[in-house]
DNA sequence: ATGACTGCAAAGCCTTTGCACGCAA
DNA sequence: TTGCGTGCAAAGGCTTTGCAGTCAT
């Protein structure tokens, strides 16, 4: 994945979030162009943890509401990372996404994009009677590394 | 799905349980029994719920201490239900099981299940040098109920 | 000027843990 | 008899909310 298409996803965002009737603020802004960087989905701590480094002061609360308004205009996709924890991911304006095998034993998260997979979600949501509008696919098991 | 086969989830699970090491504790058994009779995924307080209506008294603390057991020896399957809370079903021994569509207005659930989706997560898994115990696909969007 | 945006601290909510008693084996 | 199993209440951990000050427009 390109810096190239991160830089764009902050733009896309916050064109996004202009045209939904946000105004441009200071937490807005920072929490947008962290979520740019990530290649992965990150929890509301390492966000937060992200922001203290590049030296953006931002309170816990806009975290979670910066991220809950993204995710409610389909900008950012929420999904579980472990227990109880809760992880972002950017949404690609082109659609193009990845899911995600966990390992149970240590947590780490593995991406994976399969068109076959893909297809057929597609048709079985098709099939359906229920306005589909995302999808994830989570794969449970143990990592390479934990399986040594 | 039959009765029938519910029942044998029951006593599966508490044959799988003794096998473990574990006594057979009246409020391991009463939980046990009320997954059996789930078609599709129930929530602590489900299940709390509907002990309390059967008259069985259950503690919170046990029915969780239940399901993490039942978790570890893969007899429940746990998933987000929704924002924060577990939902959990039963892992029939056979193997067959069912996805969700998750509605984002009601929190409706819609089981589904597909051959061909199934196949192509195996197909991904055995690429992936990733020991894949389960998985578990979400269909996120609007229920027919909600968008009329 | 006006109402959106923020940070801080407090509250919420689901879930887990500590502890003493009861029960299975 | 032994120590697993259980209920109750308290603690935990992530997330949300209330509120007053600040900033974008």
């Amino acid at each position: 994945m390109s810096t190239a298409t991160r830089t764009g996803w902050a733009e896309h965002a916050l064109g996004k979030l202009a045209a939904a009737g946000f105004r441009r603020g200071g937490a807005r802004t920072a929490v947008v162009e962290v979520l740019a960087d990530q290649g992965c989905a990150v929890t509301a701590f390492d966000i937060e943890d992200e922001l203290r480094r590049r030296g953006a002061s931002v309170g816990r609360a806009s975290v979670y509401r910066v991220l809950e308004q993204l995710e409610e205009i389909d900008l950012v996709h929420r999904l579980e990372v472990s227990r109880g924890v809760a992880g972002y991911e950017r949404v690609e304006p082109g659609g193009e996404h990845h899911h995600h095998a966990i390992c149970r034993e240590c947590g780490r998260m593995i991406p994976f994009e399969d068109a076959s997979l893909e297809r057929a979600i597609d048709k079985v949501s098709g099939r359906m009677s229920f306005d589909a509008a995302e999808h994830e696919v989570t794969i449970r098991g143990c990592c390479e590394r934990c399986s040594a």
